[in-house]
DNA sequence: CTTGGGTCCTGTGCGC
DNA sequence: TGCGCACAGGACCCAA
């Protein structure tokens, strides 16, 4: 599920139930996800506010007035899924409990004061929780060596074209890397390289600069989209239940083997390659 | 330094 | 209906 705008979609939805609430309780059933929990993760959680909910890259960021902050990330099946509070108290009254019952992969359970439930559920363990000062959180060593944000003011032409100089990695492989730009997935590569109708094999080093500089607001675009969307279907979940982060998105390449391309006027078909293990979906005839 | 491959884990969908 | 295999939105680690 998660690249950058399926984070910022999971950021913005736990946001009005977490922004300014106090933890109540933190169960925590397990020791680890991807790495170890941190030390007493769950007293360390409880009676905490939390300030701010923040994302870098693929991770959120939670400010607790405690002075850390808790770092959270999705892996590959990580969800978080909130029930109880205001939204759906009407609902879930009528089923005479508050929340729904706990499920596999639970592994950790957060309770505001104000009633509201957040269960990071995550049946492939690659996520991972963390707690750092908040001061030393640029320093921490997940944070590190991160590239710039693809929505901010640091990813710009003249800086792509600079980091793709001399790599002789195919551009596939240059733009999942987080030291390069920060964020992106394998669906939205696929979906940005279609787009600007570079292939996916090409190496990065070896792209114009034009071409490379046309790439930014091409990413910067898909991914604008993709929140977008994200943030409509947000209003769906809150008044279902369980499916935060999870929606109907309408792909170019990404899943579409064998079909037709649709750049207008193409008549390419999407060929489904392997590279570095991962599947790359693009056309050969528009994409070069 | 860069680069490619292996690895962690569970769930799902497909062909037989 | 069961079984084995390929594959899944990530990213660290290590060898070359």
């Amino acid at each position: 599920m998660p690249e950058l705008p399926e984070v910022e979609t999971v950021r913005r939805g736990l946001a009005p139930v977490l922004e300014g609430a106090r933890i109540a309780r933190a169960q925590v059933n397990r020791p680890d996800l991807r790495w170890p929990f941190p030390e007493r993760m769950a007293e360390r959680l409880t009676g905490a506010r939390i300030e701010q909910l923040r994302r870098r890259s693929k991770y959120i960021l939670a400010d607790l007035d405690t002075g850390e902050t808790l770092i959270v990330h999705l892996g590959m099946s990580g969800r978080m899924i909130v029930s109880g509070g205001e939204a759906n108290r009407d609902m879930l009254a009528q089923f005479h409990h508050l929340h729904p019952a706990p499920e596999k992969h639970d592994h950790v359970v957060i309770d505001t004061e104000a009633g509201a439930r957040v269960t990071f559920n995550d049946a492939r363990r690659f996520g991972a929780m963390d707690l750092c000062a908040t001061e030393a959180l640029e320093g921490h060593w997940l944070m590190k060596g991160i590239g710039p944000e693809p929505l901010g003011n640091g990813f710009d032409g003249p800086y792509l074209v600079a980091a793709f100089r001399g790599r002789r990695t195919p551009v596939k492989s240059a733009l999942l890397d987080q030291k390069i730009v920060a964020g992106l997935g394998n669906i939205y590569v696929c979906e940005a390289l279609h787009r600007a109708g570079i292939s996916p094999l090409r190496h990065a080093g070896r792209i114009a600069a034009p071409r490379v500089a046309a790439l930014v607001p091409v990413i910067r675009d898909v991914l604008t989209e993709a929140i977008a969307a994200g943030g409509s279907s947000l209003r769906d979940y809150r008044q279902a239940d369980g499916e935060l982060g999870y929606f109907q998105h309408t792909f170019r390449v990404y899943g579409r083997e064998g079909e037709p391309c649709q750049t207008p006027g193409c008549q390419g078909k999407i060929r489904r390659t392997v590279q570095s293990g991962r599947s790359s979906f693009h056309c050969p005839a528009c994409q070069r």
